[in-house]
DNA sequence: GTGAAAGCGCTAACAC
DNA sequence: GTGTTAGCGCTTTCAC
C-alpha cells in the first residue's frame, strides 16, 4: 500500500456532498429511509466523483464481524478438495462472504491455522479433512467459545459438533455387495492408507462387512494396501498379483479403495494379460471422468460438491441466526455408476 | 460473533500486568529493547492467563496493511488451478500472508472481485487465468493506482504488467516436432476450445508451426476441436475418425491439446480397434498421472506449481520493498515426458 | 523505560 | 431528516 496514494474516506465524501458522515453511512448501507432524496443524490454523486470505496476493514472493526469464513483443508492436492471448495465457494459468494484459504496437513498445523484465522476475526470456520481422526480438544474449545464451525468428512464422535460425513463404509459395502450379487464369491481388495479411523480404513471395513454378511471369506493374501497415489497403486497391484501367483483358486473380483489405485491396477492387470472384467472384475470409489478408462470403471461417487455446499450453508445460517443450529450429523449418500469394469452388463457368474 | 463472549483486548492485558497499553504493544511486536525484563515477564504472563489473541483487523487498520493477498482464479474446477494454488499457498504461508480466494469466470466477475478484494484492503492480487484474453482496462487501472499484482497465464500484451506465462505454443511445437523427428509426416490434431487468444489456440498454432517449419501439410479434415472435457473429447475423437473414414492415406499421428481430450481419444481409438502407438501415435500437453493410461501418454508437462510460486514471490517482494519490481514477462518452460503413446521407444517410421 | 493520547475509517446512538 | 460524537482494538509518536 505504501506506494498507493491516500485513500478517500467517508469524511471526504461527506465534505464534498456537504453533509455529515452518518448521512453518508446511512445511504451507503441502505438505511436511507430517513434521508431526503436530494441529499441522497448529492451523496451518490460525490461517491462516484471521488471513486470512493468503503473500507471493509474499518467496517468490520465496528461491526465486529468480517463477513469472512476460514476454509481449512488437509491437502490442496487431493481430488476431494476441489469439488468441496467449489461447493463452499458457490454458497459463500452468493451470501457475500469471503473465503480465507489455509492448508493444514496435521493437527499442529490445524491448531495454528485456527489461531491465525481467529486473529483475523473470521466469522466462522469450515474444516475439510480426509477423514482422519485427530485429537479434538481444539475443536471442543471452539464449541465452548461459540465459534461457528462445521466439520466435513472427519472421523470424530462428538454429538455437539456439526458434521458432514461422506459414507465411506456404506459406499464400500454397497459396491462390494454388487460384486457378490453378480455371483462373485472370491473378492480381493487393494485398500488405501489404512491408518486407524481414516477414510481408507472405513472403506476397508465396508468391504469386509459385505463379505461377512454374505458368509464369504476374506483371505489375507488377497489384501494389499497403499497410499492414494498412482505410483503406490501400481506397486500395490503388482504386489497383489505376486501374492496370487500359484493360487489355484484365486479371486474373481477386486474392490479397490479409490480411483488412482484403480486406474493403476487397470494398467498392471492389462500388462499382466489379465482381462477386466472377464478374468477379474473391478469396482472402486470415486468420480465420473473414469468412464474413459479401458474398461470404464464401475464406481461409487461421493457427493463432494454437495458436502461443501451444505457445510457452507450451515455456517452461514448459524451466523445469520446468531445462534448455533441443533448439532447435526449429516451422512451423505452416494451414487452408483455401474460401468464396464464390474462386468455387470455382460453376465453373472455361475 | 454474536454469541461469543466479549473478547479480551490489549487494555485488559495492560491492566492485569499493571502497565500501559503501549508497553504491551511493544512487547507483543518485539520492539521490547526498551522494556525491562521484569515488565516483559509480567506482560507475557498476563497474555497467557487471559488467553489474549491480538485482533489482526485492528492492527491492519492502523498499519494500513492486512498481510492478505487476493487470489483470483477463472475456474476452481480445472486441473491447472490446484497446482498453482499450491505454489501460491506455500510461498504466502512461509511469508505470513493470508489468501482470500475468489472465483471469477469472466471479466465482469473479475472486475467485481477486484472491487471486493480492494474493499477488503488486500495488500496485493494474483490472477490465475486460463490464458484467455480479456479487455484489460481494469488491470491498467490497478497499475495506475500502484496496486501490487501479477498475472499468471493470461494473454495480454502489456509490458507494464508483471506476467508469468506458460508456454503453450512452445510446448505444442516441441511435442509435434518430436513426432516429426520420429518420422511422422501426416499429423492430425484434436484441438481445445480455440477462441481467439486463448491457451488452446496457441497450442494449435504451435502444432501448425511445427508442421509448416518442416514443410508438412495441415489437412483441414484432420483437425477437430472441443472443449477441455472428457465427454467432448470422446465425441471429438469419434468425429475425427469419421472424417478419416475412407481416407487411403490417413494420419499416422495425432497431437491432442490436453490430457482429458487425450484420455478420451485413447478410449475411442481402442474401441475402434486402432492400436496406439502402432497404428496411430499420440502426444499431448499435461501432467504425470497419465503414465497410467494404456498406453502411457507422452506429454509436455507445464510447470504450474512453479508458476504459482513465482507469482506469489513477485507480489511479496513488491510489498516488502514497498515499490514495484521492474515489470517482468516470465515465460516458463516445460518438461518432456516421453512415454509410450508416441511410439518413441519402439521404432522410427521409414 | 514507560504511559497518555491521538488517530486508522467506519457505524450507530443520541442530539437537534 | 441530518449532524456530532463516541468508540471498535490497535500502533505509535511524544512526554515524562
Amino acid at each position: 500500500m505504501s506506494t498507493r496514494r491516500k485513500a478517500v474516506t467517508i469524511r471526504d465524501v461527506a465534505k464534498k456532498a456537504g453533509v455529515g458522515v452518518s448521512t453518508v453511512s446511512y445511504v451507503l448501507n441502505g438505511n436511507d429511509n430517513h434521508v431526503g432524496p436530494a441529499t441522497r443524490e448529492q451523496i451518490l454523486a460525490a461517491v462516484r466523483e471521488l471513486n470512493y470505496r468503503p473500507n471493509a476493514i474499518a467496517r468490520s472493526m465496528v461491526r465486529r464481524a468480517t463477513a469472512t469464513i476460514g476454509l481449512i483443508i488437509t491437502e490442496l492436492n487431493n481430488p476431494l478438495f476441489v469439488p468441496v471448495a467449489e461447493g463452499v465457494e458457490a454458497v459463500l459468494k452468493a451470501e457475500s462472504y469471503h473465503i480465507i484459504l489455509v492448508q493444514a496437513k496435521d493437527v499442529e498445523d490445524e491448531i495454528s491455522a485456527i489461531e491465525t484465522l481467529r486473529a483475523q476475526q473470521v466469522d466462522g470456520l469450515i474444516f475439510m479433512s480426509l477423514s482422519v481422526h485427530y485429537e479434538s480438544d481444539h475443536l471442543k474449545q471452539l464449541t465452548a467459545e461459540g465459534v461457528p464451525f462445521v466439520l466435513i468428512n472427519r472421523d470424530l464422535d462428538d454429538p455437539e459438533i456439526n458434521q458432514i460425513k461422506l459414507d465411506d463404509r456404506g459406499a464400500a459395502y454397497t459396491v462390494t455387495q454388487h460384486l457378490i450379487d453378480l455371483g462373485h464369491k472370491r473378492i480381493a481388495t487393494i485398500a488405501g492408507p489404512r491408518d486407524a479411523r481414516r477414510s481408507a480404513e472405513y472403506r476397508h471395513q465396508g468391504w469386509l462387512e459385505a463379505l461377512t454378511a454374505n458368509g464369504l471369506e476374506s483371505v489375507s493374501n488377497w489384501i494389499v494396501s497403499a497410499p492414494y497415489t498412482y505410483d503406490a497403486g501400481y506397486e500395490a497391484a503388482q504386489e497383489l498379483l505376486n501374492q496370487l501367483a500359484g493360487e489355484t483358486n484365486g479371486p474373481t473380483a477386486v474392490f479397490i479403495a479409490n480411483e488412482a489405485l484403480a486406474v493403476s491396477a487397470l494398467k498392471v492387470f492389462h500388462q499382466a494379460g489379465i482381462r477386466v472384467p472377464d478374468d477379474l472384475a473391478i469396482v472402486t470409489i470415486g468420480d465420473p471422468p473414469f468412464a474413459y478408462t479401458i474398461p470404464a470403471l464401475t464406481t461409487m461417487a461421493l457427493p463432494v460438491v454437495e458436502a461443501g455446499r451444505i457445510g457452507a450453508t450451515i455456517v452461514v445460517d448459524w451466523l445469520r441466526n446468531g445462534k448455533p443450529p441443533q448439532p447435526q450429523y449429516i451422512n451423505l449418500g452416494f451414487t452408483f455408476n455401474i460401468r464396464e469394469s464390474c462386468g455387470a452388463t455382460r453376465r453373472a457368474l455361475p
